[in-house]
DNA sequence: CTGCTATAGTACAAAAAGTATCATTATTTG
DNA sequence: CAAATAATGATACTTTTTGTACTATAGCAG
């Protein structure tokens, strides 16, 4: 009976977000409402706000669509410094290249405020946690680490810093910054803390 | 001629900045505008427009306001352990028990569209990260620290992982976590890192 | 083809933003 | 103290935006 799947829903959708997106970008939060993606889409009003009964939730679908599917590989086949090499040029690339430096700010604002953002950035931000922490757990297993190595503290610097420096300083992250970086971390877990 | 020192005018300013920082606080960015502060403080509309033409100018100055005057003190006389002890507490508490862990994260996003956030942002940084540079400084002429250390990575890492942990992660910024952290920093400052 | 439903268009109501004018009131200055 | 001055509050008005309701059209599924 229901017409399950109309091609038209993810047409609208799919072009409402895109354009919510670039709003986003452009203007911020307080730009991304229903009139304002009838402006640059021409889809009409009455149309955005069946899809959208509020306008949190209009962006809060596009923080979504803005992080989109993840590209995150397992890359915990050793040695440490190469893996690390390519978490830190992954997320270095999301920050230089991409218009996640715009979005993530946005998000992280809304996470203050609203418990969806929250959820949703606890996501984004799990899931590269994991991954990096895999890389360590698997040096560890082959040795390449010191047993006692604090792990999640290591993780946290490799993350935290390139996210300070890009969103808060506004600072480059370049090659030369990533491999004093890295080199950093891996000090801290080739070599014991002293007590 | 002029009335220069009208104490009116302050006190308007104030009592409207005060309820616009509340309205930030609760209710964001988006929130903070003329009527809500009007609603909020009994203050006209038009005396509201008087003082600040533009909404932008509102929520600069509110900004602003919500930092304050600066609170940082040199705190470099040594030991470094007890320097830098002082300077994460400094910055802990500020993240646990001021509004500065929900007004930081609007600068932030405001800094990505707006030239003046971006300017105020810097500044409150770059007050911070220049006292944490003065203390590694002050250890390495004190020999407490290796003459080669990487000193603006070492401060970089010392702010950024509470940053990050407190406004991306939302987790807790304890006693404990805060020696561990001291403590890496500080191996990295009296180790040379290995070539 | 036929029924369903997403969309577009229109109209309308309510709220907010922004501007202008004027009376009142508090403060400065002489 | 008294007059000049400037800030505030109140009102009115225009424009823009938000949110809702209703209708006609057009595209999709069965």
């Amino acid at each position: 009976m229901k017409k399950i799947d109309d091609p038209r829903i993810a047409a609208t959708r799919s072009a409402a977000l895109d354009a919510a997106l670039g709003i986003l970008q452009d203007e911020g939060v307080p730009a991304v409402t229903h009139s304002a993606v009838n402006k640059a889409t021409g889809i009409s009003r009455s149309t955005l706000y069946r899809h959208w009964p509020e306008t949190k939730r209009l962006l809060i679908d596009t923080f979504k669509h803005a992080s989109g599917p993840s590209k995150l590989k397992p890359a915990a086949d050793g040695p440490l410094r190469a893996d690390l090499n390519w978490h830190l040029t992954h997320l270095v690339t999301a920050l230089n290249e991409t218009p996640w430096a715009k979005i993530a700010p946005q998000i992280i604002a809304s996470a203050t405020m609203d418990e969806e953002a929250q959820i949703l950035l606890n996501e984004l931000m799990g899931e590269r946690i994991a991954f990096v922490e895999n890389t360590f757990i698997a040096a560890q297993a082959r040795n390449e680490i010191v047993s006692g190595a604090p792990i999640r503290q290591l993780v946290e610097m490799m993350i935290s810093v390139p996210y300070f420096r890009k969103l808060i300083l506004g600072a480059t992250l370049d090659k030369g910054w990533m491999e004093s970086h890295i080199e950093m971390i891996c000090s801290l877990a080739e070599n014991p803390v002293p007590e």
